[in-house]
DNA sequence: TGGTTTGTTGGTCGTTCGATAATCAAAAGG
DNA sequence: CCTTTTGATTATCGAACGACCAACAAACCA
């Protein structure tokens, strides 16, 4: 089975790769299939044919794009012996996935559609979805450390670590979006890790207690209480 | 002089503010010319003939919400008696903009155009350029405070702050987008600042030296360092 | 009132969008 | 050799795109 009919003339994995450049450069939206098919070298028909619709393609890009260059920072967290080493070493790999001679100066799942027509709501969602998952591995990953000994915190403090963790990673990819280099990132990081030490100490006065504790408190326009 | 020839039907300022709803909710090149027009209940020549291109339109649209949106931030940059006030009340009012209830939950000047079609690199930089004035007008509060007396940090030390600080404003903008309510960005300003009191701390070793070091100090891939 | 000036309407320009149908080409099975 | 199966190509679909223009409408000045 399998080889009958007319082998294909083009490599689908190269087809991908060139997909997927194409899609970091310009975007979801910004990206035409005419784009398309002139970078990966082959007919629009081609592509619909092999890989289904834009949105298919789209999402099979992504694939291999969290394959690729999302495998360093996931693996930073997986195999460094300590918490705090985990996410220092995580940030690390997502500015040298950022800041790449070759590719685009910003992580495409964060920037390739952030917002966009209202008929690309899928796809907006779908790529959410996946930031949403980043945030979840790296609670893991804090948790992780706590069985392990290596961290003390509650579990609100794990929530709101790691949503600060993953809100600087996404930052990031602004900072290096708008030029910023790999020395420039590393500063950041460094400033970043630098809240590490109060974030974890036990004390939990004033410090570690982040998450929950309600929006009421501050009034939304504190500056000008309505002179009449 | 002035009021010859036909008067307006449509108030410029109303119409601008729709057009600027409808930039906010779908970005720059999601939104189309027919989709303002219908917003702004006039035809696209009007549009035309009022704020020109649709480029141009998108400029004023910025203007104004930089004058809106923008303000809050700001303000508290240059209101608050403290350094350490000043960037913790920026990242509150930054947090409650994008958070409001009848507004997209994210920083327009953040999301409208990171990446995009070829033809409208201009737009991109143009909101680049904004950004990048915002790490600047950080670094002068920051700067501010060492006139002040309220903080102490090299040269180096003030453009890796700032940055590391507007980087947080940019993630802030990602999560709000995945849905992070007001409370949980609370909790991300919470430790972001946790980290003021070591970067602005006078010892050298270790912890306010951020920038400039370089790179080379750690190799891109330390992980398997080539097996064979 | 008549002429001038300006804004608005409606329509159309050529292009491009994502997607599909029809046709042709190349390999394997019998 | 001829059928079957599969892939590639070309042409084209209807819709929407940004841009623009001519015709109409409404206000001013004289």
């Amino acid at each position: 089975m399998a080889t009958r009919g007319r082998p294909r003339t083009f490599d689908p994995d190269t087809a991908l790769r060139q997909a997927l450049d194409l899609f970091w450069e310009r975007g979801y939206e910004g990206t035409s299939l005419n784009d398309l098919a002139q970078a990966m070298g082959i007919a629009s028909a081609s592509i619909y044919a092999c890989f289904g619709s834009k949105e298919d393609l789209f999402r099979k890009v992504m694939a291999l794009y969290g394959a690729t260059s999302g495998e360093p920072p996931r693996r930073a967290l997986r195999e460094q012996p300590t918490t705090r080493a985990a996410v220092h070493e995580m940030l690390r790999a997502t500015a040298d996935q950022i800041t790449g001679a070759d590719t685009p100066h910003y992580c495409m799942l964060i920037l390739a559609a952030p917002t966009g027509a209202v008929e690309n709501h899928p796809v907006r969602e779908f790529l959410a979805d996946i930031r949403r998952d980043q945030h979840t591995t790296i609670k893991d990953r804090l948790a992780r450390g706590v069985t392990d000994g290596d961290l003390t915190a509650s579990g609100a403090d794990l929530d709101a670590i790691a949503r600060y963790y993953a809100t600087v990673v996404q930052g990031l990819s602004i900072q290096a979006r708008d030029g910023a280099d790999r020395a420039e990132l590393e500063a950041v990081i460094t400033c970043a890790m630098a809240a590490w030490d109060t974030l974890t100490s036990p004390t939990p006065a004033s410090t570690g207690r982040a998450g929950a504790a309600g929006t009421g408190a501050r009034p939304r326009s504190p500056r000008r209480p309505a002179t009449r």
